[in-house]
DNA sequence: TGACTTACTAAACAGTGTTCATTAAATTTA
DNA sequence: TAAATTTAATGAACACTGTTTAGTAAGTCA
């Protein structure tokens, strides 16, 4: 029976059809732009159509969602190269400021929008984030034990380091820096991540 | 000419009735039900005559922004009697975080909502944000000058407080600290604060 | 070929922010 | 006081939104 596997394949193909063209419009678009209808109009189906393939939006919002977490894990990775923990610790930081920026869009709806979030409060755990937050703690653990950062508690650590950094970016992509230029920020910003790294350095 | 005067007054009064109803409605039912059809029925007016007070939606959102500023105000002003510049830095940390908790809608208005800022994109400042910041940096700037933290930069500092109390924050309401039961997030907030300033402190 | 299943959509529902012509009341002018 | 004018308020519409459902057309199977 190949036809029931075409059947599935085809099934994928569309999934995948309207993910692809969801994020295009989102990331080039904005959210604004992104309704169903236009999503519709763009994949030339009817609106009603996407409700075959996706729960509702907010699904289709998960699922781009978790494609920034793979974009972010991508750029991650060019950091662990770096033998010393303390260099990767920065670099990671640095690395994640950079993907802010870069993709202001995915961080807004990775890290800010409550839309992406409402599909897991019924189903599933939040295992995108989790994975990235355990990879900054093993991160800053090591850092600790190499006698790189202060014997401070590691959990705390790293949850004040990720909650600073995501406090600059989301400041910054929600507009709250009105008081400086976007290059003032970028400065401040990287001179904070040295700062603030540094002063949990040995 | 008191008619004028008298007119004068009922059009203030009616946009303080559209202002403390909307408000109500925002902190005790959400930013959901608070639509304008919404708003319209609880004062027992049309919803056009709304647009007849404020131009748009977001120009209210802007005036309860304002008053979360004011509100913010006041909780930081039992601040104002600790003589210790750095005990009163601490102390405006966990304010902060008390406004926060007690006040999550009126917090997300504040600084996470992109909708109140959008009315000041055209006309002017956001002269309430930068109140508290500047206020934050003096506070900073006495506790270097009096030897209470490092000789660091005053504005660096400043800005990495300000975005690293707002990420905890921000993550904790938009819900990103999953891995976290709610008391958690609470003591590694507070414990957070004590950390970071201890670690600016000489 | 006829029965059944699947894929798709037009149309509707209930909601949103916003605008505008019209009405009704208050105020000013003659 | 009566007429003219200004002001305040609204019903109804416009152009959207996410979502559901009944109905159609095409593909698949017996």
């Amino acid at each position: 029976m190949g036809i029931s596997e075409r059947k599935e394949r085809e099934k994928q193909e569309m999934r995948d059809l309207i993910l692809v063209e969801s994020t295009r419009m989102f990331i080039e678009e904005g959210y604004e732009k992104t309704s169903i209808r236009n999503i519709a109009d763009r994949i030339e189906y009817s609106p009603a159509t996407i409700y075959l393939y996706y729960k509702d939006k907010d699904a289709i919002l998960y699922d781009i969602h978790e494609q920034g977490f793979e974009k972010l894990s991508e750029k991650l990775s060019g950091m662990a190269k770096i033998q010393n923990p303390y260099e990767r610790l920065l670099q990671m930081g640095h690395l994640y400021l950079q993907f802010a920026f870069e993709n202001p869009e995915y961080y807004d709806l990775m890290f800010i929008m409550r839309a992406p979030m409402k599909k897991l409060n019924e189903e599933k755990e939040w295992s995108c984030g989790f994975d990235n937050y355990y990879f900054l703690q093993d991160v800053v653990k090591e850092c600790i034990n190499a006698g790189y950062l202060k014997p401070i508690d590691s959990e705390l650590a790293s949850f004040s380091i990720w909650s600073f950094m995501h406090g600059m970016v989301s400041l910054a992509i929600r507009e709250r820096f009105k008081m400086y230029s976007e290059e003032q920020v970028k400065q401040l910003m990287h001179d904070s991540v040295r700062m603030i790294v540094g002063m949990m350095a040995k």
